[in-house]
DNA sequence: TAATGAATTTAGAACAGAATAAATTTTAGC
DNA sequence: GCTAAAATTTATTCTGTTCTAAATTCATTA
């Protein structure tokens, strides 16, 4: 089981790959807001642990368990970007509450909030009498 | 501001203290599933912070401002294992997840879901039409 | 193809939180 | 009050992740 700090790496080089075809050692730094060596310690251990395949200054590939566990945990983010944005969290708070508890929820509780997001988009009455709740609650 | 791992002793102190009226070192560490030699460590940062006031060997005591937090932590578990609980999540994973959530959402998520509680507490139907989309979901 | 600058890696240290083992203090039973 | 057992604390170590600084490799271009 990767930690999650490890599932940021995998996640964020599973989108990297997907955008760009490819992922350096400073774009996922970049991306995840680390110095490059951490990222160069990080992908040693992926790489021990068979997420990818990495050589030593010329790059990295994922293997087929690090693109299915990748896959994986893009989806299980955007649906909960989706599933805050359903419910009227505000866009600034939402990149940092799913960075902070995606790595945290089952994947029974995944599924649930995913039935949750089919819910609400199958009928637009349920939003409506939502934000109806939020207005009422707002005012107390 | 707390740590996650601060938070989780805050609100367990505040949880023993309103069941049995003290908090005990060993029983912090019962509750955390932590050795008594961490909780001792950790009280002491509480009390350097002034969230307690912590006397070796005697116990401790929440300040004002350790209680008002504490309160609010509280609050913010149980909405979480409501939520859970009313979206279908099976109760073995309900603790865990919660446990590990709680710490990572801003207020501002909280209190949309205080809303998505009470959304589905006000209308019966409502959680039909979820358990609906949940047995289709199932049987895909 | 040699030099320079960019990218990457290594080595070592910091930090938070937890564990272990040993020492200290408290509490209970006699 | 004294002693044994229980609870707590201290000192030290470990783990995982990050950082800094220095060394190495790569890529460009002249």
């Amino acid at each position: 089981m990767p930690t999650p700090s490890m599932e940021d790496y995998i996640e964020q080089i599973y989108i990297l790959i997907e955008e760009k075809g490819y992922a350096r050692v400073s774009d996922i730094a970049e991306a995840l807001s680390v110095h490059p060596s951490s990222v160069t310690k990080m992908v040693q251990k992926l790489d021990k642990d068979e997420y990818l395949v990495y050589e030593k200054y010329r790059g990295l590939v994922l293997t087929a368990k690090g693109k299915k566990i990748g896959k994986r945990l893009v989806f299980r983010h955007d649906l909960l970007e989706q599933f805050l944005k359903i419910i009227g969290v505000k866009d600034e708070n939402i990149y940092n509450d799913v960075e902070g508890i995606e790595h945290h929820l089952s994947w029974d509780s995944i599924d649930r909030i995913g039935d949750l997001v089919q819910f609400f988009e199958e009928d637009d009455q349920r939003i409506e009498a939502l934000l109806e709740i939020q207005k009422r609650a707002g005012e107390e």
